[in-house]
DNA sequence: CTAGGGTTAG
């Protein structure tokens, strides 16, 4: 082998060859080869005589997360005199994200004769706050004091680092103003903990700051900014960022070009996005799972799929993320046959399934219309793996199937065996209730949270409301937004506007509004649902106003698209869709259900269509909903005893709903559907619903 | 020729 010509010159000084080595060493990616180099420096004697290249070996053996061989390296010196391999093998554990090993290592440290020095807190300081161990952070940081490393800039923002890791920002701001000299590191650190805490205003306001000292953005403080940015969904400042990075020549960073990608596309402007994905010359991960997730928060779920299908033949290798997020793009998108494939993908290439990705998937199946396979996998759960999550997955999974009681029960048996219910699990079981009108039972819940002492948020609020708004008790509803005070948000509200759509209560939906309109005046779903409750009480000048205001704001009606998976294609339905050859089928299919439902009964119901119109027209208008030409479509295609399932993004009108009632007797077809809120299980001429959604 | 801030997902 090569590395043995260099050992044949052991004549030379030790500096050439601890060069040669040190080189050798860095350069090498594979664990084999750094262990051949490790026993040749064993064997030679030449490890013995270099700390430097001790030090080397346990940095390269931690960088395979070989933690106990570089442990081995480090007890077999002579480490009681150089504090360089202690603060080296500390480094080992806390870089390698073994913070705990760290800590444990750093208290050896103490016991010894070693004595910390500035290079040795940063490191210790990163595992306190990996390990979330604030009490253990603070007696470091007392340490630090005591030693008289307190005005060491390293230090220092090791110190505003932890705190902010550990969630305390207000003492990481207490070291960082205190700090006497400051740059851009420290800077950085303190604009990312404010990042870190959704506080994105306050990041934007200490960059000014940090800009008026004189100090300039690097591409480290850049990619943090676009994150800042992102957040705060503000395409105008984001493209501020873009042509700085642009103009400082870092937009060829790959952690750049990705931040900025993705705070695109929190901005909703996918089509930039798509251009730099395009055009950059270098991605990795991160950059395709960026532009995945782009799509996913775009509601271009079969875009993300596509990619994903793209991604495969690249040369990059996909992670967890990756399947993390195709999962919930499938989730979306509720195909049956993606389900199955991406499963299939990540058993076949022993992608590892932690609880998170587990999680994903159940969810992926239960909104795929597979409960059944969602169920069999839960059961499947290795004990020392069940958590919480996973029993809110199931609830949840129940509950959106419209399966109250089961939702129910497998919260009590998860009480049962001493599992401590979380705000999302009360959120899934709320939900559940409201669902399947369980009111008594969800009040019963709601009280419960303070036994487990979980604190109500609005989204607890929002499902009470949602609860009682189906059930009719409007009142109820209102009474609880009236305790919540100024804490009351758009989906309480919005759960009330709902409500009293279903119950055709204008007057109280005008107040819901009032409100909604006010705390979210971009929300194009509020103005349809108030323009529909003015239509429904046949309000066309209140309907027009609404109209005109939704203009003059820009806002848009989203379009309402039906997807339906047949043969494993996915099919997708506009309302009013244009006639061409392949819908005029459809269209006459439509009206031929249409023709025998009115025989079995079936009177349209008009108040579904929100134009003010003639009654002829509406007709026409109604026979076009999306779900209806996705329906026939189905009744065409699909084989006679499997059930017909249609995806909408939107909720299913009433008028709809009813001849999905009645199909499902007539034809004597199971139909499923999945709208917004959950899923709606026709058969026999009744929906799992209730008629209650 | 030891050290500090960083991108996706949840």
């Amino acid at each position: 082998m090569i590395l043995w010509g260099l050992t044949l010159r052991t004549n030379n000084p030790i500096n050439k060859i601890e060069h040669h080595y040190d080189k050798f060493i860095q350069s090498c990616n594979t664990l084999s080869i750094l262990t051949q180099i490790h026993s040749i420096l064993t064997t030679t004697g030449i490890i013995k005589q270099s700390v430097h290249l001790t030090a080397r070996i346990i940095i390269k053996y931690s960088s395979f997360l070989h933690l106990q061989t570089a442990r081995h390296v480090f007890d077999s010196t002579d480490h009681e005199t150089s504090s360089f391999l202690w603060n080296t093998m500390l480094r080992a554990y806390a870089n390698s994200g073994f913070s705990s090993d760290a800590l444990e290592f750093y208290s050896l440290m103490r016991r010894s004769d070693f004595t910390p020095n500035n290079y040795t807190f940063p490191f210790v300081l990163k595992s306190c706050a990996a390990s979330l161990l604030i009490t253990h952070g603070k007696l470091v940081h007392s340490e630090v004091l005591r030693t008289g490393f307190g005005s060491d800039v390293y230090v220092e923002a090791a110190l505003v680092d932890m705190y902010a890791g550990c969630g305390i920002i207000d003492d990481a701001r207490k070291v960082f103003d205190k700090m006497s000299k400051r740059d851009v590191v420290c800077w950085t650190a303190m604009i990312t903990a404010y990042e870190q805490a959704e506080r994105a205003e306050t990041a934007l306001c200490l960059l000014d700051q940090m800009q008026q000292e004189g100090f300039v953005m690097d591409w480290v403080a850049t990619v943090t900014i676009a994150s800042a940015v992102g957040q705060l969904g503000d395409a105008k400042r984001g493209r501020a960022v873009h042509g700085y990075a642009v103009r400082h020549g870092l937009f060829y960073e790959v952690p750049v070009v990705n931040s900025v990608l993705a705070m695109y596309a929190k901005c909703g402007e996918v089509e930039v996005a798509e251009m730099i994905f395009e055009r950059s010359e270098e991605r990795n991960v991160i950059t395709w799972n960026s532009m995945l997730t782009c799509y996913v928060q775009n509601g271009l779920a079969s875009e993300a799929l596509d990619l994903f299908e793209r991604m495969k033949t690249s040369d990059v290798n996909l992670n967890q993320v990756t399947v993390l997020i195709v999962v919930s793009a499938c989730s979306y998108l509720g195909s049956q046959q993606q389900a199955a494939k991406i499963h299939d993908f990540i058993v076949q290439n022993k992608v590892d399934i932690n609880q998170t990705l587990r999680n994903a998937i159940m969810d992926m199946y239960a909104k795929c219309a597979d409960l059944d396979t969602a169920l069999k996998m839960f059961k499947e759960i290795p004990v020392n793996q069940l958590d919480v999550s996973a029993w809110n997955t199931l609830i949840a999974g129940y509950g959106m199937h419209g399966y109250g009681k089961q939702a129910l029960n497998v919260f009590n048996q998860m009480k049962d065996e001493n599992f401590q219910p979380n705000h999302i699990t009360f959120t899934s079981v709320l939900s559940a209730c409201s669902h399947s009108g369980l009111v008594n039972e969800g009040k019963k819940c709601f009280a419960e949270m303070e036994i487990f002492s979980v604190a109500k948020d609005p989204k607890h609020y929002a499902c009470m409301v949602d609860m009682y708004g189906r059930a009719g008790l409007l009142n109820d509803a209102y009474e609880l937004i009236k305790d919540m005070k100024s804490h009351a948000n758009d989906e309480v509200w919005g759960a009330l506007l709902l409500a009293c759509k279903i119950h055709g209560n204008t007057n109280l939906a005008e107040v819901a509004a009032d409100n909604l309109f006010h705390l979210e005046p971009q929300h194009t779903g509020y103005y349809v649902l108030m323009s529909n409750i003015y239509a429904d009480s046949r309000n066309w000048q209140e309907v027009g106003n609404l109209r005109r205001d939704m203009k003059n704001k820009g806002l848009r009606k989203p379009a309402a698209v039906s997807l339906i998976e047949v043969n494993n294609e996915l099919y997708g339905f506009r309302t009013g869709e244009d006639i061409d050859s392949f819908t005029r089928n459809v269209y006459q299919k439509v009206e031929r259900v249409v023709v025998e439902l009115k025989m079995e009964g079936y009177v349209p119901d008009l108040s579904c269509v929100f134009h003010d119109v003639e009654d002829e027209d509406k007709h026409g208008m109604l026979n076009y909903h999306g779900e209806k030409l996705a329906l026939a479509f189905g009744l065409m295609n699909v084989d006679a005893g499997l059930p017909i399932f249609i995806n909408k993004n939107l909720r299913v009108c009433s008028d709809c709903h009813s001849v999905f009632k009645l199909v499902s007797r007539v034809y004597g077809r199971k139909i499923v559907v999945r709208d917004v809120n959950r899923f709606h299980h026709f058969e026999d001429g009744l929906c799992s619903c209730n008629d209650y959604w």
